[in-house]
RNA sequence: GCACGGGUAGCUCAGUGGUAGAGCGGCUGUUUUACACGCAGUUGGUCAGGGGUUCAAAUCCCUUCCCGUGUACCA
């Protein structure tokens, strides 16, 4: 036992504790333990990324899940990692290079450098998140870091595409794809967010071709690509165009004859009805193009201008700056019947923030495997999603599934294992589509291993989606000997924003590639925002940095103070304020624990002789336990952490210790002392046991303080098994615990009152009063000591006799009238007042509980104790209230 | 449009049918030898609005309004 510095300073311990753990081995994972298994996969964070509020909720989460695992006799497996996050790295990268003077691209650096640079860079400054991670506490088995581009997890990737390629399920294809024109790749469905805009909507005559006095009129927000236009559809049960059809108007830029066709697609009501059809630039007018044999005209370049030189007044110019521009010729030509404002809805890349582009191209898609089985799974609660309505957003997600572009033009990632044979290189690149068959035949090959001879063979130069490498992380991440024992994993931890880029794709892989589901349970986070309710963002600059708040408030605080308000519901509002309550708790907590080391040893002799604060404080001690226990079992960590505060800060050292300080002064009874200092070290080992898997540093540090350590072989806290609850009350009868437990709610209860009392008679509370009990609750000769303790009174004076003199301010209590005699400070006039006050209110309620008892229908239909519970309410106003009487009679 | 989540004290949030709660903030007092990152007291609510079910509704049902998220889209 020894002196510490009264504030906790959390920086130097947090640092201490966390290099010890790695030294005994503590977060490593045995596959050879005899111990039940639990396991969690991180999300692997992008290994470009920095810490942000997200990554503390859901570590902190993850380890709290696999702490509390460790305590419970666990082998715990939480695997760490980080993903090669191919778009974002790539750019990070190019970013570097544009520095540079003069600047550079990847293509002028070529792929296998440019490659070689990124790895370098992820050399360099990759593992700044894991560095983070460890900071903040997270029990990973570090030994087990993994990376989505290591050797065998490359293997791994590419053995999935092939089987998935053979099986028929991977093919590749010209299709409509979302087009990114900044990044210049391809992009999923998932990776495109529909995005409210303003624009316009443009209503354009297009002249007949037989008549030029006579037009249709198209509506249009993308005039840029009018020379891409091949037709104008109208609805076949349009009347009003039906004499139209097989006729030919011109297009109004680039000016050529186009037909007028009939297709189902078009909506009469909408705009004028006529649609002009541009299969190069529009999903759906692809299709209308493909269903009536329509010719495709490109007018855009891949970075999104306009390449059309048969239109020289918009040739090369931006496509944003086209649609203006087009839109001047149209009037100038005297072409535009009207324009006005228009919300639609754009599709922007969710990489480069830019509005994609409908593009045809060729891509490799993978028709997803076991959709059955991964819908089934979460149906039937095989796998068990928590919040429970995440559910549905998934099955909604699956019944719609649609074919997953899985081809990158990116050099950064697991580069496609596709090679084409080289004196049919040509043909290959136009074929409309390649699959398994084309391989049979020996046109392409497709494997995990280069073919045996490379010279004939040219391999494609596409990378796959990020994503597609990590939908194998749960396994791919493990060797045979981890998955026998650890997979399918317990725990997902993640948010929401990713059920359907990485939640749902592993829960098919799991079932494809490893013959099992993934993992049991995924628990899906909050979301972090900020008091506004914006998300957090770099942009916005309303993301604070994990790291300053854990210079300021610890990160043990940091941790408390997010579980505190992370609810269960779909985001939570993040306010600093919060953690700094966590940093209070952790100074309370140390503080209470300081004041521990300042008693000394407890003895054994004399026996300790405990009292009913003991006995209560050990009864809610056992009540903590269970209240974690369950709040975790639903990943309720909010509740947990709420639970954890108020026993600590308001049950223990708010009511007990200040009830059994007392007890340590000196010539003090030695038997009492010896049943406080017992209690308090209880308290202590199961409390700072519970709070552990929360705030992991601190009770690891104070757990040796406490040299509690040393009676655990100076294991640390952290892989100390959980105490029992059932050792807290052995030896008493639920009698005498029930009984203790009324007294000392009574006990807390009278002190409240006596401390309104005093602060209605402006007594400051370290004013040292006189009470006199007349008592009513036969308690032990401890009990009135502890209330002059508690209210800040020199004594209590037990006295069942007792006349109060005129004008005593009184107050009834559970444990009896208390009196508050105030020598040559009576004021009669005062103490009715006050006593009147506290009749109308307890009146009040006397005559609402009596209405309630007074309806037949309550006391009949109401269960029978429901309707005892109110009986008894109102006996003890009724009580009250005779008291109170009693006491304002004596006044006059 | 459809689906989901939410609306409770000034703020952040608990509270799944039986006396409306916590923390912060505000105000008042207090430097009492664990803690001023503290202690004590106090203030503050038509539980978004309306209707219904029930002996009893913040809680269950219907409906309207507002906020958020996802998803589908017609130029």
């Amino acid at each position: 036992m020894r002196e510490l510095p009264k504030a906790y300073e959390p920086a130097e311990v947090e640092e201490k504790w966390q290099r010890r753990w790695l030294k005994d081995g503590c977060f490593h994972a045995d596959p050879h333990s005899e111990k039940p298994a639990y396991s969690i996969v991180i999300p692997p964070p992008n290994v470009t990324g920095v810490l942000h509020m997200g990554h503390v909720l859901n570590n902190t989460i993850q380890d709290i899940l696999a702490r509390r695992a460790r305590q419970e006799g666990k082998e715990v497996l939480w695997l760490p990692g980080t993903d090669h996050a191919g778009i974002a790295t790539q750019a990070r990268v190019e970013k570097e290079l544009a520095k540079e003077t003069p600047p550079r691209t990847r293509f002028d650096v070529g792929r296998e450098e440019f490659v070689n640079m990124v790895w370098q860079w992820k050399e360099k400054h990759g593992g700044i998140i894991i560095k983070q991670l460890k900071k903040l506490g997270c029990s990973c088995d570090w030994e087990r870091e993994r990376f989505t581009m290591d050797p065998g997890y490359a293997a791994e990737v590419a053995r999935v595409f092939t089987e998935l390629f053979n099986e028929g399920l991977i093919y590749r294809g010209l299709r409509m794809v979302n087009w990114d024109p900044v990044l210049l790749t391809a992009l999923s469905d998932e990776e495109v967010i529909m995005t409210p805009s303003k624009s316009k909507l443009y209503t354009i005559r297009y002249r007949l071709e037989e008549d030029s006095s006579r037009y249709l009129l198209v509506a249009t927000t993308r005039p840029e690509t009018i020379m891409a236009d091949v037709a104008v559809a109208v609805n076949p049960k349009d009347s009003r165009y039906a004499d139209l059809l097989g006729k030919k108007v011109i297009r109004p830029l680039v000016e050529t004859p186009i037909p007028i066709i009939a297709d189902e697609h078009v909506e009469i009501g909408f705009g004028t009805g006529a649609l002009k059809i541009t299969p190069a630039h529009d999903r759906v007018d692809f299709e209308v193009g493909v269903r009536n044999g329509l010719q495709i005209i490109d007018v855009l370049t891949p970075d999104g201008h306009i390449n059309c030189p048969d239109c020289p007044e918009l040739h090369g110019m931006d496509r944003f700056e086209a649609r203006d521009r087009s839109i001047e010729i149209i009037r100038e030509k005297g072409l535009l019947e009207k324009e006005e404002p228009y919300d639609n809805n754009v599709g922007v890349s969710q990489r480069s923030d830019v509005p994609i582009e409908p593009r045809l191209s060729m891509q490799w898609f993978l028709k997803y495997p076991c959709v059955n089985e991964a819908m089934k799974s979460v149906e039937e609660g095989e796998i068990v999603f928590r919040p429970a309505h995440w559910a549905k957003t998934y099955a909604h997600w699956l019944e719609g599934i649609q074919d997953w572009c899985i081809s990158r033009q990116l050099w950064w990632g697991h580069r496609i294992p596709v090679w084409y044979r080289k004196n049919m290189a040509t043909e290959l690149k136009e074929a409309v589509k390649l699959d398994a068959q084309d391989a049979e035949a020996g046109r392409i090959y497709v494997g995990a291993e280069p073919p045996a001879d490379p010279e004939n063979w040219v391999q494609d130069e596409d990378a796959l989606d990020t994503w597609f490498s990590s939908w194998l992380w749960p396994f791919a991440t493990m060797d045979s000997e981890c998955r026998t024992k650890f997979y399918p994993t317990t725990d997902l931890v993640t948010g929401p924003d990713i059920i359907f880029f990485w939640v749902s794709r592993m829960i098919m892989a799991g079932y494809r590639f490893a013959g099992q589901k993934p993992f049991s349970n995924v628990f899906f986070t909050s979301i972090v925002r900020d008091l506004q309710g914006r998300k957090m963002s770099k942009s916005l600059g309303n993301s604070p940095d994990p790291l300053d708040l854990i210079d300021r408030y610890g990160s043990d605080g940091l941790r408390f103070g997010l579980m505190r308000i992370a609810p269960t519901g779909t985001d939570v509002k993040f306010d600093e304020k919060q953690i700094e309550e966590g940093k209070n708790f952790a100074n309370k907590l140390y503080n209470a624990v300081r004041f521990r080391l300042m008693q000394g040893e407890a003895g054994t002799t004399p026996a300790p002789r405990f009292s009913a604060v003991h006995i209560d404080i050990l009864d809610k001690l056992k009540q903590l336990h269970a209240d974690v226990a369950t709040g975790l079992g639903k990943y309720e960590f909010n509740a947990c952490v709420q639970a954890l505060y108020a026993f600590f800060w308001n049950e223990y050292c708010s009511l007990f210790l200040e009830a059994v300080k007392n007890d340590l002064r000196e010539g003090a009874d030695p038997a009492v002392r010896n049943a406080t200092l017992h209690t308090i070290d209880t308290v202590l080992r199961h409390y700072l046991t519970l709070l552990s898997p929360f705030m992991p540093h601190i009770t690891e540090e104070l757990w040796q303080s406490l040299g509690f350590a040393a009676r655990h072989e100076e294991k640390p806290l952290m892989i100390t098994p959980l105490p029992s609850p059932d050792s807290l009350l052995q030896g008493l009868s639920d009698e005498e615990v029930s009984k203790a437990r009324v007294i000392a709610a009574a006990l807390y209860e009278a002190a409240n009152r006596v401390r309104n009392l005093k602060a209605e008679y402006n007594l400051s509370t370290n004013k040292n009063v006189r009470l006199v009990l007349k008592p009513t609750l036969p308690t032990a000769t401890d009990i009135p000591n502890r209330l002059a303790l508690l209210s800040g009174a020199k004594a209590v004076e037990t006295c069942p006799g007792y006349e109060a003199p005129k004008g005593t301010p009184a107050s009834v209590t559970p444990l009896g009238e208390l009196f508050l005699p105030l020598e040559g400070l009576v004021d009669v006039d005062a103490e009715r007042t006050r006593i009147a006050k506290e009749l109308e209110k307890i009146t009040k309620e006397i005559a609402r509980s009596e209405a309630k008892l007074g309806n037949e229908s309550f006391v009949q239909r109401a269960p029978a104790d429901v309707v005892q519970q109110e009986q008894d309410r109102l006996r003890d106003w009724k009580e009250k209230e005779a008291h109170l009487l009693a006491m304002q009679s004596a006044l006059s």
